[in-house]
DNA sequence: TTAAATTCCTGTAAGC
DNA sequence: TGCTTACAGGAATTTA
């Protein structure tokens, strides 16, 4: 599933291949994949603009567009979400819910099998406004996000660590994936309450982020399920996590069965003997 | 305000 | 073989 390495892969990737690009026509096929505002106006809207500029922030792709008016067009892929460029007249796959033509005769294919993604069309200030974006924590790998920030944050919280690093408006970007990872390379169980880590385990989980995350985005993510880049081809990470999708096999660290339990609604994987 | 539970959605795989 | 059922999870929404 695409968190913040897989993102930046797929913004990096487009991001040469967009910029200057001019939006032809706009074709949205599966209405409620737009969340704002609605489809039609969305097609309108997006018709005729420049893309000026491509971002990320957190698990967002930002597609900044001329006119004068910080219209930008947002792509969150969810679950299963592919957002490709490919030469317009490609066979179709299947679960195809929006298709934008640009004016060098690329198509923006966005395909979705169970269309846990969305579209939005906004200021990013509008898009907050109208909750249609929430408003996002810090991201991980800024050199400006330090573990003295990240201590703050989770020291007057009593929920349990895995349930913070999913929360989007805490930090951004952090998935299932890179949540028991770095939960396990910081050597922290992930069911911690978070008022109870140490300062020296926040800085051990503050570490361990950045550097997760930074090897993820230079291995192009992780491909478990179908997460693909803009080109369709799979990330390398996959072969090198450690705890994620590995319960009850052997800790690569002490060789004791890893624990499989249920936090904040997610599968959780982590060593009972190497995380304290 | 915070935390936990529920909902959406479909492909895949396990079980009978 | 074919059917039913459970499971995967990001984040908005609902409930406590």
């Amino acid at each position: 599933m695409p968190e913040l390495p897989e993102v930046e892969t797929v913004a990096a990737d487009l991001r040469p291949h967009l910029v200057g690009r001019t939006v032809r026509s706009c074709e949205v096929r599966f209405p409620t994949i737009v969340r704002h505002p609605d489809p039609d106006r969305f097609a309108a809207l997006l018709t005729g603009r420049r893309i000026e500029a491509l971002t990320r922030r957190g698990k967002y792709i930002l597609h900044h567009l001329d006119g004068g008016d910080d219209l930008v067009l947002v792509v969150h892929l969810g679950m299963t979400g592919q957002w490709r460029c490919v030469p317009a007249g490609l066979p179709e796959p299947d679960h195809l819910h929006a298709v934008i033509d640009l004016d060098d005769g690329t198509q923006l294919r966005y395909r979705d099998v169970r269309r846990f993604g969305r579209l939005l069309l906004g200021s990013e200030e509008e898009l907050v406004a109208a909750r249609k974006l929430p408003r996002l924590g810090p991201e991980p790998i800024d050199p400006a996000f330090t573990a003295a920030d990240l201590y703050r944050r989770l020291h007057v919280r009593r929920a349990p660590l895995k349930a913070l690093l999913l929360d989007q408006m805490l930090v951004a970007g952090v998935g299932n994936i890179y949540a028991d990872e770095s939960c396990f390379r910081a050597r922290v169980r992930p069911d911690r309450p978070a008022n109870e880590l140490s300062r020296r385990a926040v800085g051990r989980l503050h570490a361990a982020l950045g550097e997760l995350l930074r090897e993820a985005i230079e291995n192009r993510g992780s491909s478990v399920d179908d997460y693909r880049d803009a080109w369709g081809e799979m990330g390398r990470e996959q072969h090198l996590l450690r705890v994620y999708g590995r319960g009850g096999q052997p800790c690569l660290r002490c060789g004791r069965a890893l624990a499989v339990v249920r936090l904040a609604g997610r599968t959780t994987v982590f060593c009972r003997r190497c995380q304290r």
